[in-house]
DNA sequence: ATCTTTCTGAAAATCGTTTTCAATATCTTC
DNA sequence: GAAGATATTGAAAACGATTTTCAGAAAGAT
């Protein structure tokens, strides 16, 4: 558990405290893959630990963006969502309009010529979004 | 006034009127190139129409959208943006994160390769967004 | 001109997100 | 293991962008 250990160095260098909840909000964070939005984070643990409030999931999930285990995404949903990010890695995302479902990619040749127009503009990229809408595998097939 | 014949004829087809302030906010909006806000094109307007409302400015936006001669555009500052489309035309951007400067671009190969990683994943692409965030040739040099 | 329908602008409502605040938990220091 | 100092929590309120409501005004049909 690397990122744990990642989270409670960020939490002590910046003064902050390691409590039951953000434990809790990491473990949870970590089990799944997806892409959560608060609300979806918020509503699977009030399942198990009804006592736990919003605020503390969102503020949380905030921290753990800040200090890198964490990415904001928006799919254009109106919700911010946040991702686990793995060590530097990179990828942009399919999101099937329909279902929902979130693939994720990466191609070093589009990544190449991102670059190459920013250049020929004298940009200096900082960041960049790549999201292809439309329908996945299951959704395109009527049935 | 190609766009200014295809806004009547979207609003007869649909039974809504012609009114003053749709004429106004149109002619308004193609003037410039810009990828305004609700709240950006209403402060413009209200210098020569202080009794113009916000609400139909933005409803006037959405109409646009709607039928085809505006996309709506989101750059991540929490603000809707909306721009005028020419044609069929497509077109991706650079964003300064620093002055807010919109560049546009296309390039026809990143348009290629999104296809392909869609095809790799039976995905059919309905949509995009590529956008490059980070310097403007004058934010990058500091003097 | 009259009637019917849509539109307008101000204000209120909504939605996701963020802040506030009093009570509680954590962390230090003894 | 207390006691004190400081950060955190959860509920509720505040926030900012967008959308809706509604009564009076305007547009279009007859
Ligand atoms: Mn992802
Ligand atoms: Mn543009
Ligand atoms: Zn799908
Ligand atoms: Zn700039």
């Amino acid at each position: 558990m690397d990122r744990v250990k990642l989270f409670n160095d960020f939490l002590s260098q910046k003064g902050l405290k390691s409590t039951s909840q953000r434990k809790l909000i990491l473990e949870t964070f970590l089990e799944s893959a997806s892409h959560y939005s608060t609300e979806e984070l918020y509503l699977k643990l009030r399942k198990e630990h009804p006592r736990i409030g919003y605020a503390t999931v969102h503020r949380t999930l905030k921290l753990f963006a800040e200090c890198g285990i964490a990415a904001e995404r928006n799919f254009g949903d109106g919700q911010t969502r946040f991702e686990s990010v793995h060590a530097d890695e990179h990828h942009d995302h399919l999101v099937c309009t329909k279902c929902g479902l979130i693939i994720e990619f990466e191609d070093q040749k589009i990544e190449e010529l991102q670059k190459l127009v920013a250049s020929q503009h004298n940009f200096k990229i900082e960041n960049h979004r790549l999201e292809l809408y439309g329908l996945c595998k299951h959704c395109r097939s009527p049935k």
